[in-house]
DNA sequence: CTTGACTCGTCTACAACTTCACAGTCTATC
DNA sequence: GATAGACTGTGAAGTTGTAGACGAGTCAAG
């Protein structure tokens, strides 16, 4: 039967020796056997579990929901999966915000002497291209508010927004953020 | 001079007590000032530069950045920034690329009966309705190829490829991935 | 003057590894 | 069979950006 050292089937898989040597530290993944002399032997059986981990992996699942998904008594694979594609689809979200933010601060950089005062209308239409819908958008406000009020309160101000619509949208944002959950 | 404890400027900004010990710790950001207790205080000055590191770390700059880039000497933001922009680009297209995953996983768990035999066609749709373009889908294959070579060739056989056709495909990914480097 | 809410500094924990240090082992070549 | 170089083993510590706990000191209100 073909087996491998931990170095042969890390590169098989892209991975590191550490990394490996951490999986059978915390009992992810244990080589089947050793060789007199101590060295891992892992064999074609252990091959298919580490393809296994890999392709979950590559979801970007933690390593403790993958070990429970291969435990014997089994995890139900699909709610975690599951769990973990709603989590991508907000991660996704966070980073297009994240995206619209830079290309503003981007270009208040690119032309600093006439401060083009960014006004609501300019703020919407950059988030839009960088491809945020009107979802995302109150969820951006949402976070923000959550995350930083009082720079939440000033950003609304330096976009021209008066003081009192300032006040409804952040209250708003608020409870955008509370029924969400 | 307004003046704000530690805990009151952290709550303004949505971080707790632990974020602004590190980043006093760090030396990002240190307080104007101490009571005679030993009290950190925190003056309107100190609120600004703070709300200046939330801004940058909303991008998701590290604070080893942002430090960089509020020293007095003074990095140029725009390159870092442009750099975090970029970066950001590369993990849309790589959660994408996770939806694609999970989305065909969870078809197959969905319909384990009937094993439809994901064939190519299928893949190609299944990773376009996740939004992935056809770069997106290039890029896919040259990450999966650099990463894990075995299981890249192992799925393209799954998709019912000629072992032929995927030796292609993967030499092709590979001078992509070497090529855009 | 006591209670409760704060603050101090220090320590531990998290995820998923990587890097380091030091020692033993295997293989190829001289 | 000696030696070099590539591998393996274990164990500990470092990484990032916090969160939370600890015991002890401090502050404001009643």
């Amino acid at each position: 039967m073909k087996t491998y050292t931990i170095s042969k089937i890390a590169r098989s898989f892209g991975l590191s020796r550490s990394a490996l040597l951490y999986y059978d530290r915390i009992g992810l993944l244990s080589p089947s056997g050793r060789t007199d002399s101590g060295y891992r032997i892992y064999t074609k059986s252990d091959w298919e579990r580490l393809e296994r981990i890999c392709n979950l992996r590559e979801t970007g699942l933690p390593l403790e929901d993958i070990a429970a998904i291969l435990s014997p008594g089994g995890a139900p694979d699909g709610v975690l999966l599951e769990k973990r594609l709603n989590a991508i689809g907000e991660e996704i979200r966070d980073l297009k915000a994240k995206q619209g933010l830079i290309s503003m601060m981007l270009k208040r950089i690119a032309s600093p002497d006439d401060q083009p005062k960014v006004n609501k209308q300019m703020w919407v239409e950059m988030l839009q291209s960088a491809g945020m819908d009107e979802r995302g958008m109150d969820n951006w406000h949402a976070e923000f508010e959550r995350r930083a009020p009082e720079s939440h309160h000033e950003f609304l101000l330096s976009l021209g927004i008066s003081e009192k619509e300032a006040l409804l949208i952040r209250q708003w944002s608020r409870k955008e953020a509370v029924s969400s959950e």
